[in-house]
DNA sequence: CTAGGGTTAG
């Protein structure tokens, strides 16, 4: 029955052995459970899993442990819900099953918010495993260090009080402090270690890049005792980040070291001189070159530099290298970059690729190809691909509505994004970007203006100076001159050169002299306002039109 | 349990 069980190749074959085991009256045997739960999970639902262990009369701890693994990752908002769910009735009186350090480790990634995190601990507590075992508290760590600037005094708390430590308990912390800008503290630690491991420096150098400190991610790079392909990554993502190809580039292209000839004859000299040390470093070295994370670093960082052609061209002789193939994150950065450039042949050959080598259709890279094909202007194959995706996020829909508004279908824009509201998933700050701009282009004044009352209203989201534009765009450019005026004046941002210029050409538009001239001379009072070439258009624009009115009169 | 790569708007 087992072996059937981890054969089931989708819900139909999993239902029918679901069955058999009930009928043949297996359905409380440990091992069968636990394999029912996940395959459960991976191909129906994490909630007919969770039926599935409710039916059990006698689950035991990893019964329960599996079925909160399998909540982890999930992008439902009520997963946290569920676990927790799971651990309390786990703690029941009808089943009182003692949970272990697994079930904490697995609960812990389920759940977000530091209050949750907190009661999580005081179970940990209160049934004596913090003493016990390094990797509970390591988790603890893992979780509280994730948990934003709040989580800092907790973490170190933890840290302090734990009656053992090792190198993962260490380089959390590093990390923790990386990430919240307190590199002092980061490097304090990293100097008092008792034992560095290769991620503690690998740590630092990320660590360091994201504090834009890239000269001492360098030197930390170079001082290392022993490097991997993650040190290499973590300097050329570094490098990437920070928008310097050019060294991202030379690390690039130095990296696989040297051929494996001139290598081995190096180790053999050291071995023969009985240097030891240096011949296990320079065989440790041999292995490193460039992996798919190495490509992909160095795609994304053209693509983020608009230079959609140069990550294209890499992507082209990443193929040709033949030695890493390109896994899903590379097809998202190539999606992106042709669909910057409009490029459907290029996207479509993605698309069959995708195809051909049977990659899992994920989330963003649906996503990804959504987008390409509506930017191409392929609506049909990207409502398709929306189509055939289970799992939608809010980006899924975003990508969809924008989609349509740059293809001037901005009232269908709007009814996926009614859909999705429907649907009980809450639309964001980005979302509101795009429809509003969809709107826009639609010249759909009523609705924009009711839009942007629901954002702030209904939803609570602070408009941003985007959120603005486009409402001021749209007032502006179907005449209401005057309210577009209001808006920026009552406005708690200041605005900016985009604003102020979509006001200008607007009154320009409607032929409304009077709000022209009070438009540029607010501009022109704000002479810090933009650079000094927006500035003297705005001027120019402004004297032309006086002078063609002294001719007027 | 700790280190490296990704998608939406403007």
């Amino acid at each position: 029955m087992l072996r059937f069980l981890q054969k089931c190749k989708n819900t139909n074959h999993l239902k029918q052995t679901h069955l058999q085991i009930l009928v043949n009256g297996l359905k409380d045997n440990d091992s069968l459970l636990h394999n029912l739960i996940t395959v459960s999970s991976d191909l129906i639902s994490v909630d007919y899993a969770f039926t599935v262990l409710q039916t059990s009369n006698s689950p035991d701890v990893i019964a329960y442990n599996t079925m909160i693994k399998c909540f982890i990752g999930r992008e439902n908002n009520s997963t946290a819900y569920n676990a927790l769910r799971a651990y309390k009735q786990m703690r029941s009186r009808a089943f009182l099953v003692s949970p272990n350090s697994f079930t904490f480790t697995f609960l812990l990634k389920t759940i977000e918010g530091l209050d949750v995190g907190r009661m999580i601990h005081g179970e940990v507590l209160k049934m004596g495993l913090d003493a016990s075992s390094v990797f509970v508290g390591n988790t603890l760590l893992n979780f509280y260090s994730k948990s934003g600037n709040d989580g800092v005094d907790l973490a170190s708390k933890v840290f302090d009080e734990m009656p053992e430590r090792d190198t993962v308990s260490w380089n959390t912390m590093i990390a923790m402090y990386m990430d919240c800008q307190e590199v002092e503290s980061a490097i304090k630690l990293f100097e008092s270690m008792p034992k560095r491991s290769i991620v503690t420096w690998n740590s630092v150098i990320t660590g360091l890049a994201k504090n834009g400190k890239m000269e001492s991610a360098r030197s930390v790079f170079d001082k290392m005792p022993e490097k991997n392909e993650v040190s290499w990554n973590c300097l050329i993502s570094g490098y990437v980040k920070a928008g310097d190809l050019k060294n991202a580039e030379n690390m690039f292209d130095e990296m696989p070291v040297k051929s494996v000839v001139t290598s081995t004859s190096i180790i053999s000299g050291y071995a023969a001189s009985g240097d030891l040390e240096s011949a296990r470093k320079m065989f440790n070295q041999m292995g490193i070159k460039r992996n798919v994370v190495t490509w992909n670093a160095m795609i994304a960082g053209y693509v983020n530099k608009s230079q959609f052609n140069e990550a294209l061209s890499l992507f082209h002789f990443m193929l040709l290298d033949n030695k890493c193939k390109p896994d899903h994150i590379t097809l998202i950065s190539i999606l992106s970059a042709s669909s910057h450039l409009g490029s459907l042949e290029n996207g479509k050959w993605i698309s069959s690729y995708i195809n051909k080598n049977k990659i899992n259709l994920s989330t963003p890279l649906g996503n990804a190809l959504i987008d390409m094909f509506t930017k191409c202007g392929d609506i049909e194959n990207g409502k398709s691909i929306f189509n055939k995706m289970s799992n939608k996020c809010i980006i899924t829909w975003t990508t969809m509505v924008s989609g349509l508004a740059v293809n001037g279908k901005c009232k269908e824009a709007l009814n996926f994004f009614n859909k999705m509201c429907d649907e009980g998933i809450k639309p964001d700050d980005v979302m509101f970007i795009a429809v509003l701009s969809a709107c826009n282009h639609g010249g759909m004044v009523k609705e924009g203006k009711s839009l942007f009352q629901k954002m702030v209203n209904f939803y609570g989201i602070k408009p941003k100076i985007e959120h603005y534009g486009c409402l001021i765009d749209l007032l502006a450019r179907s005449g209401e001159l005057h309210e577009a005026i209001r808006l920026i004046e009552n406005m708690d941002l200041e605005a900016n050169s985009v604003i102020w210029a979509t006001m200008i050409s607007a009154c320009k538009l409607h032929g409304n002299g009077e709000l022209f001239e009070y438009v540029s001379k607010k501009v022109l009072d704000k002479e810090g306002l933009n650079c000094g070439y927006l500035t003297f258009n705005y001027k120019f624009e402004f004297i032309n039109w006086k002078v063609g009115r002294c001719f007027e009169v």
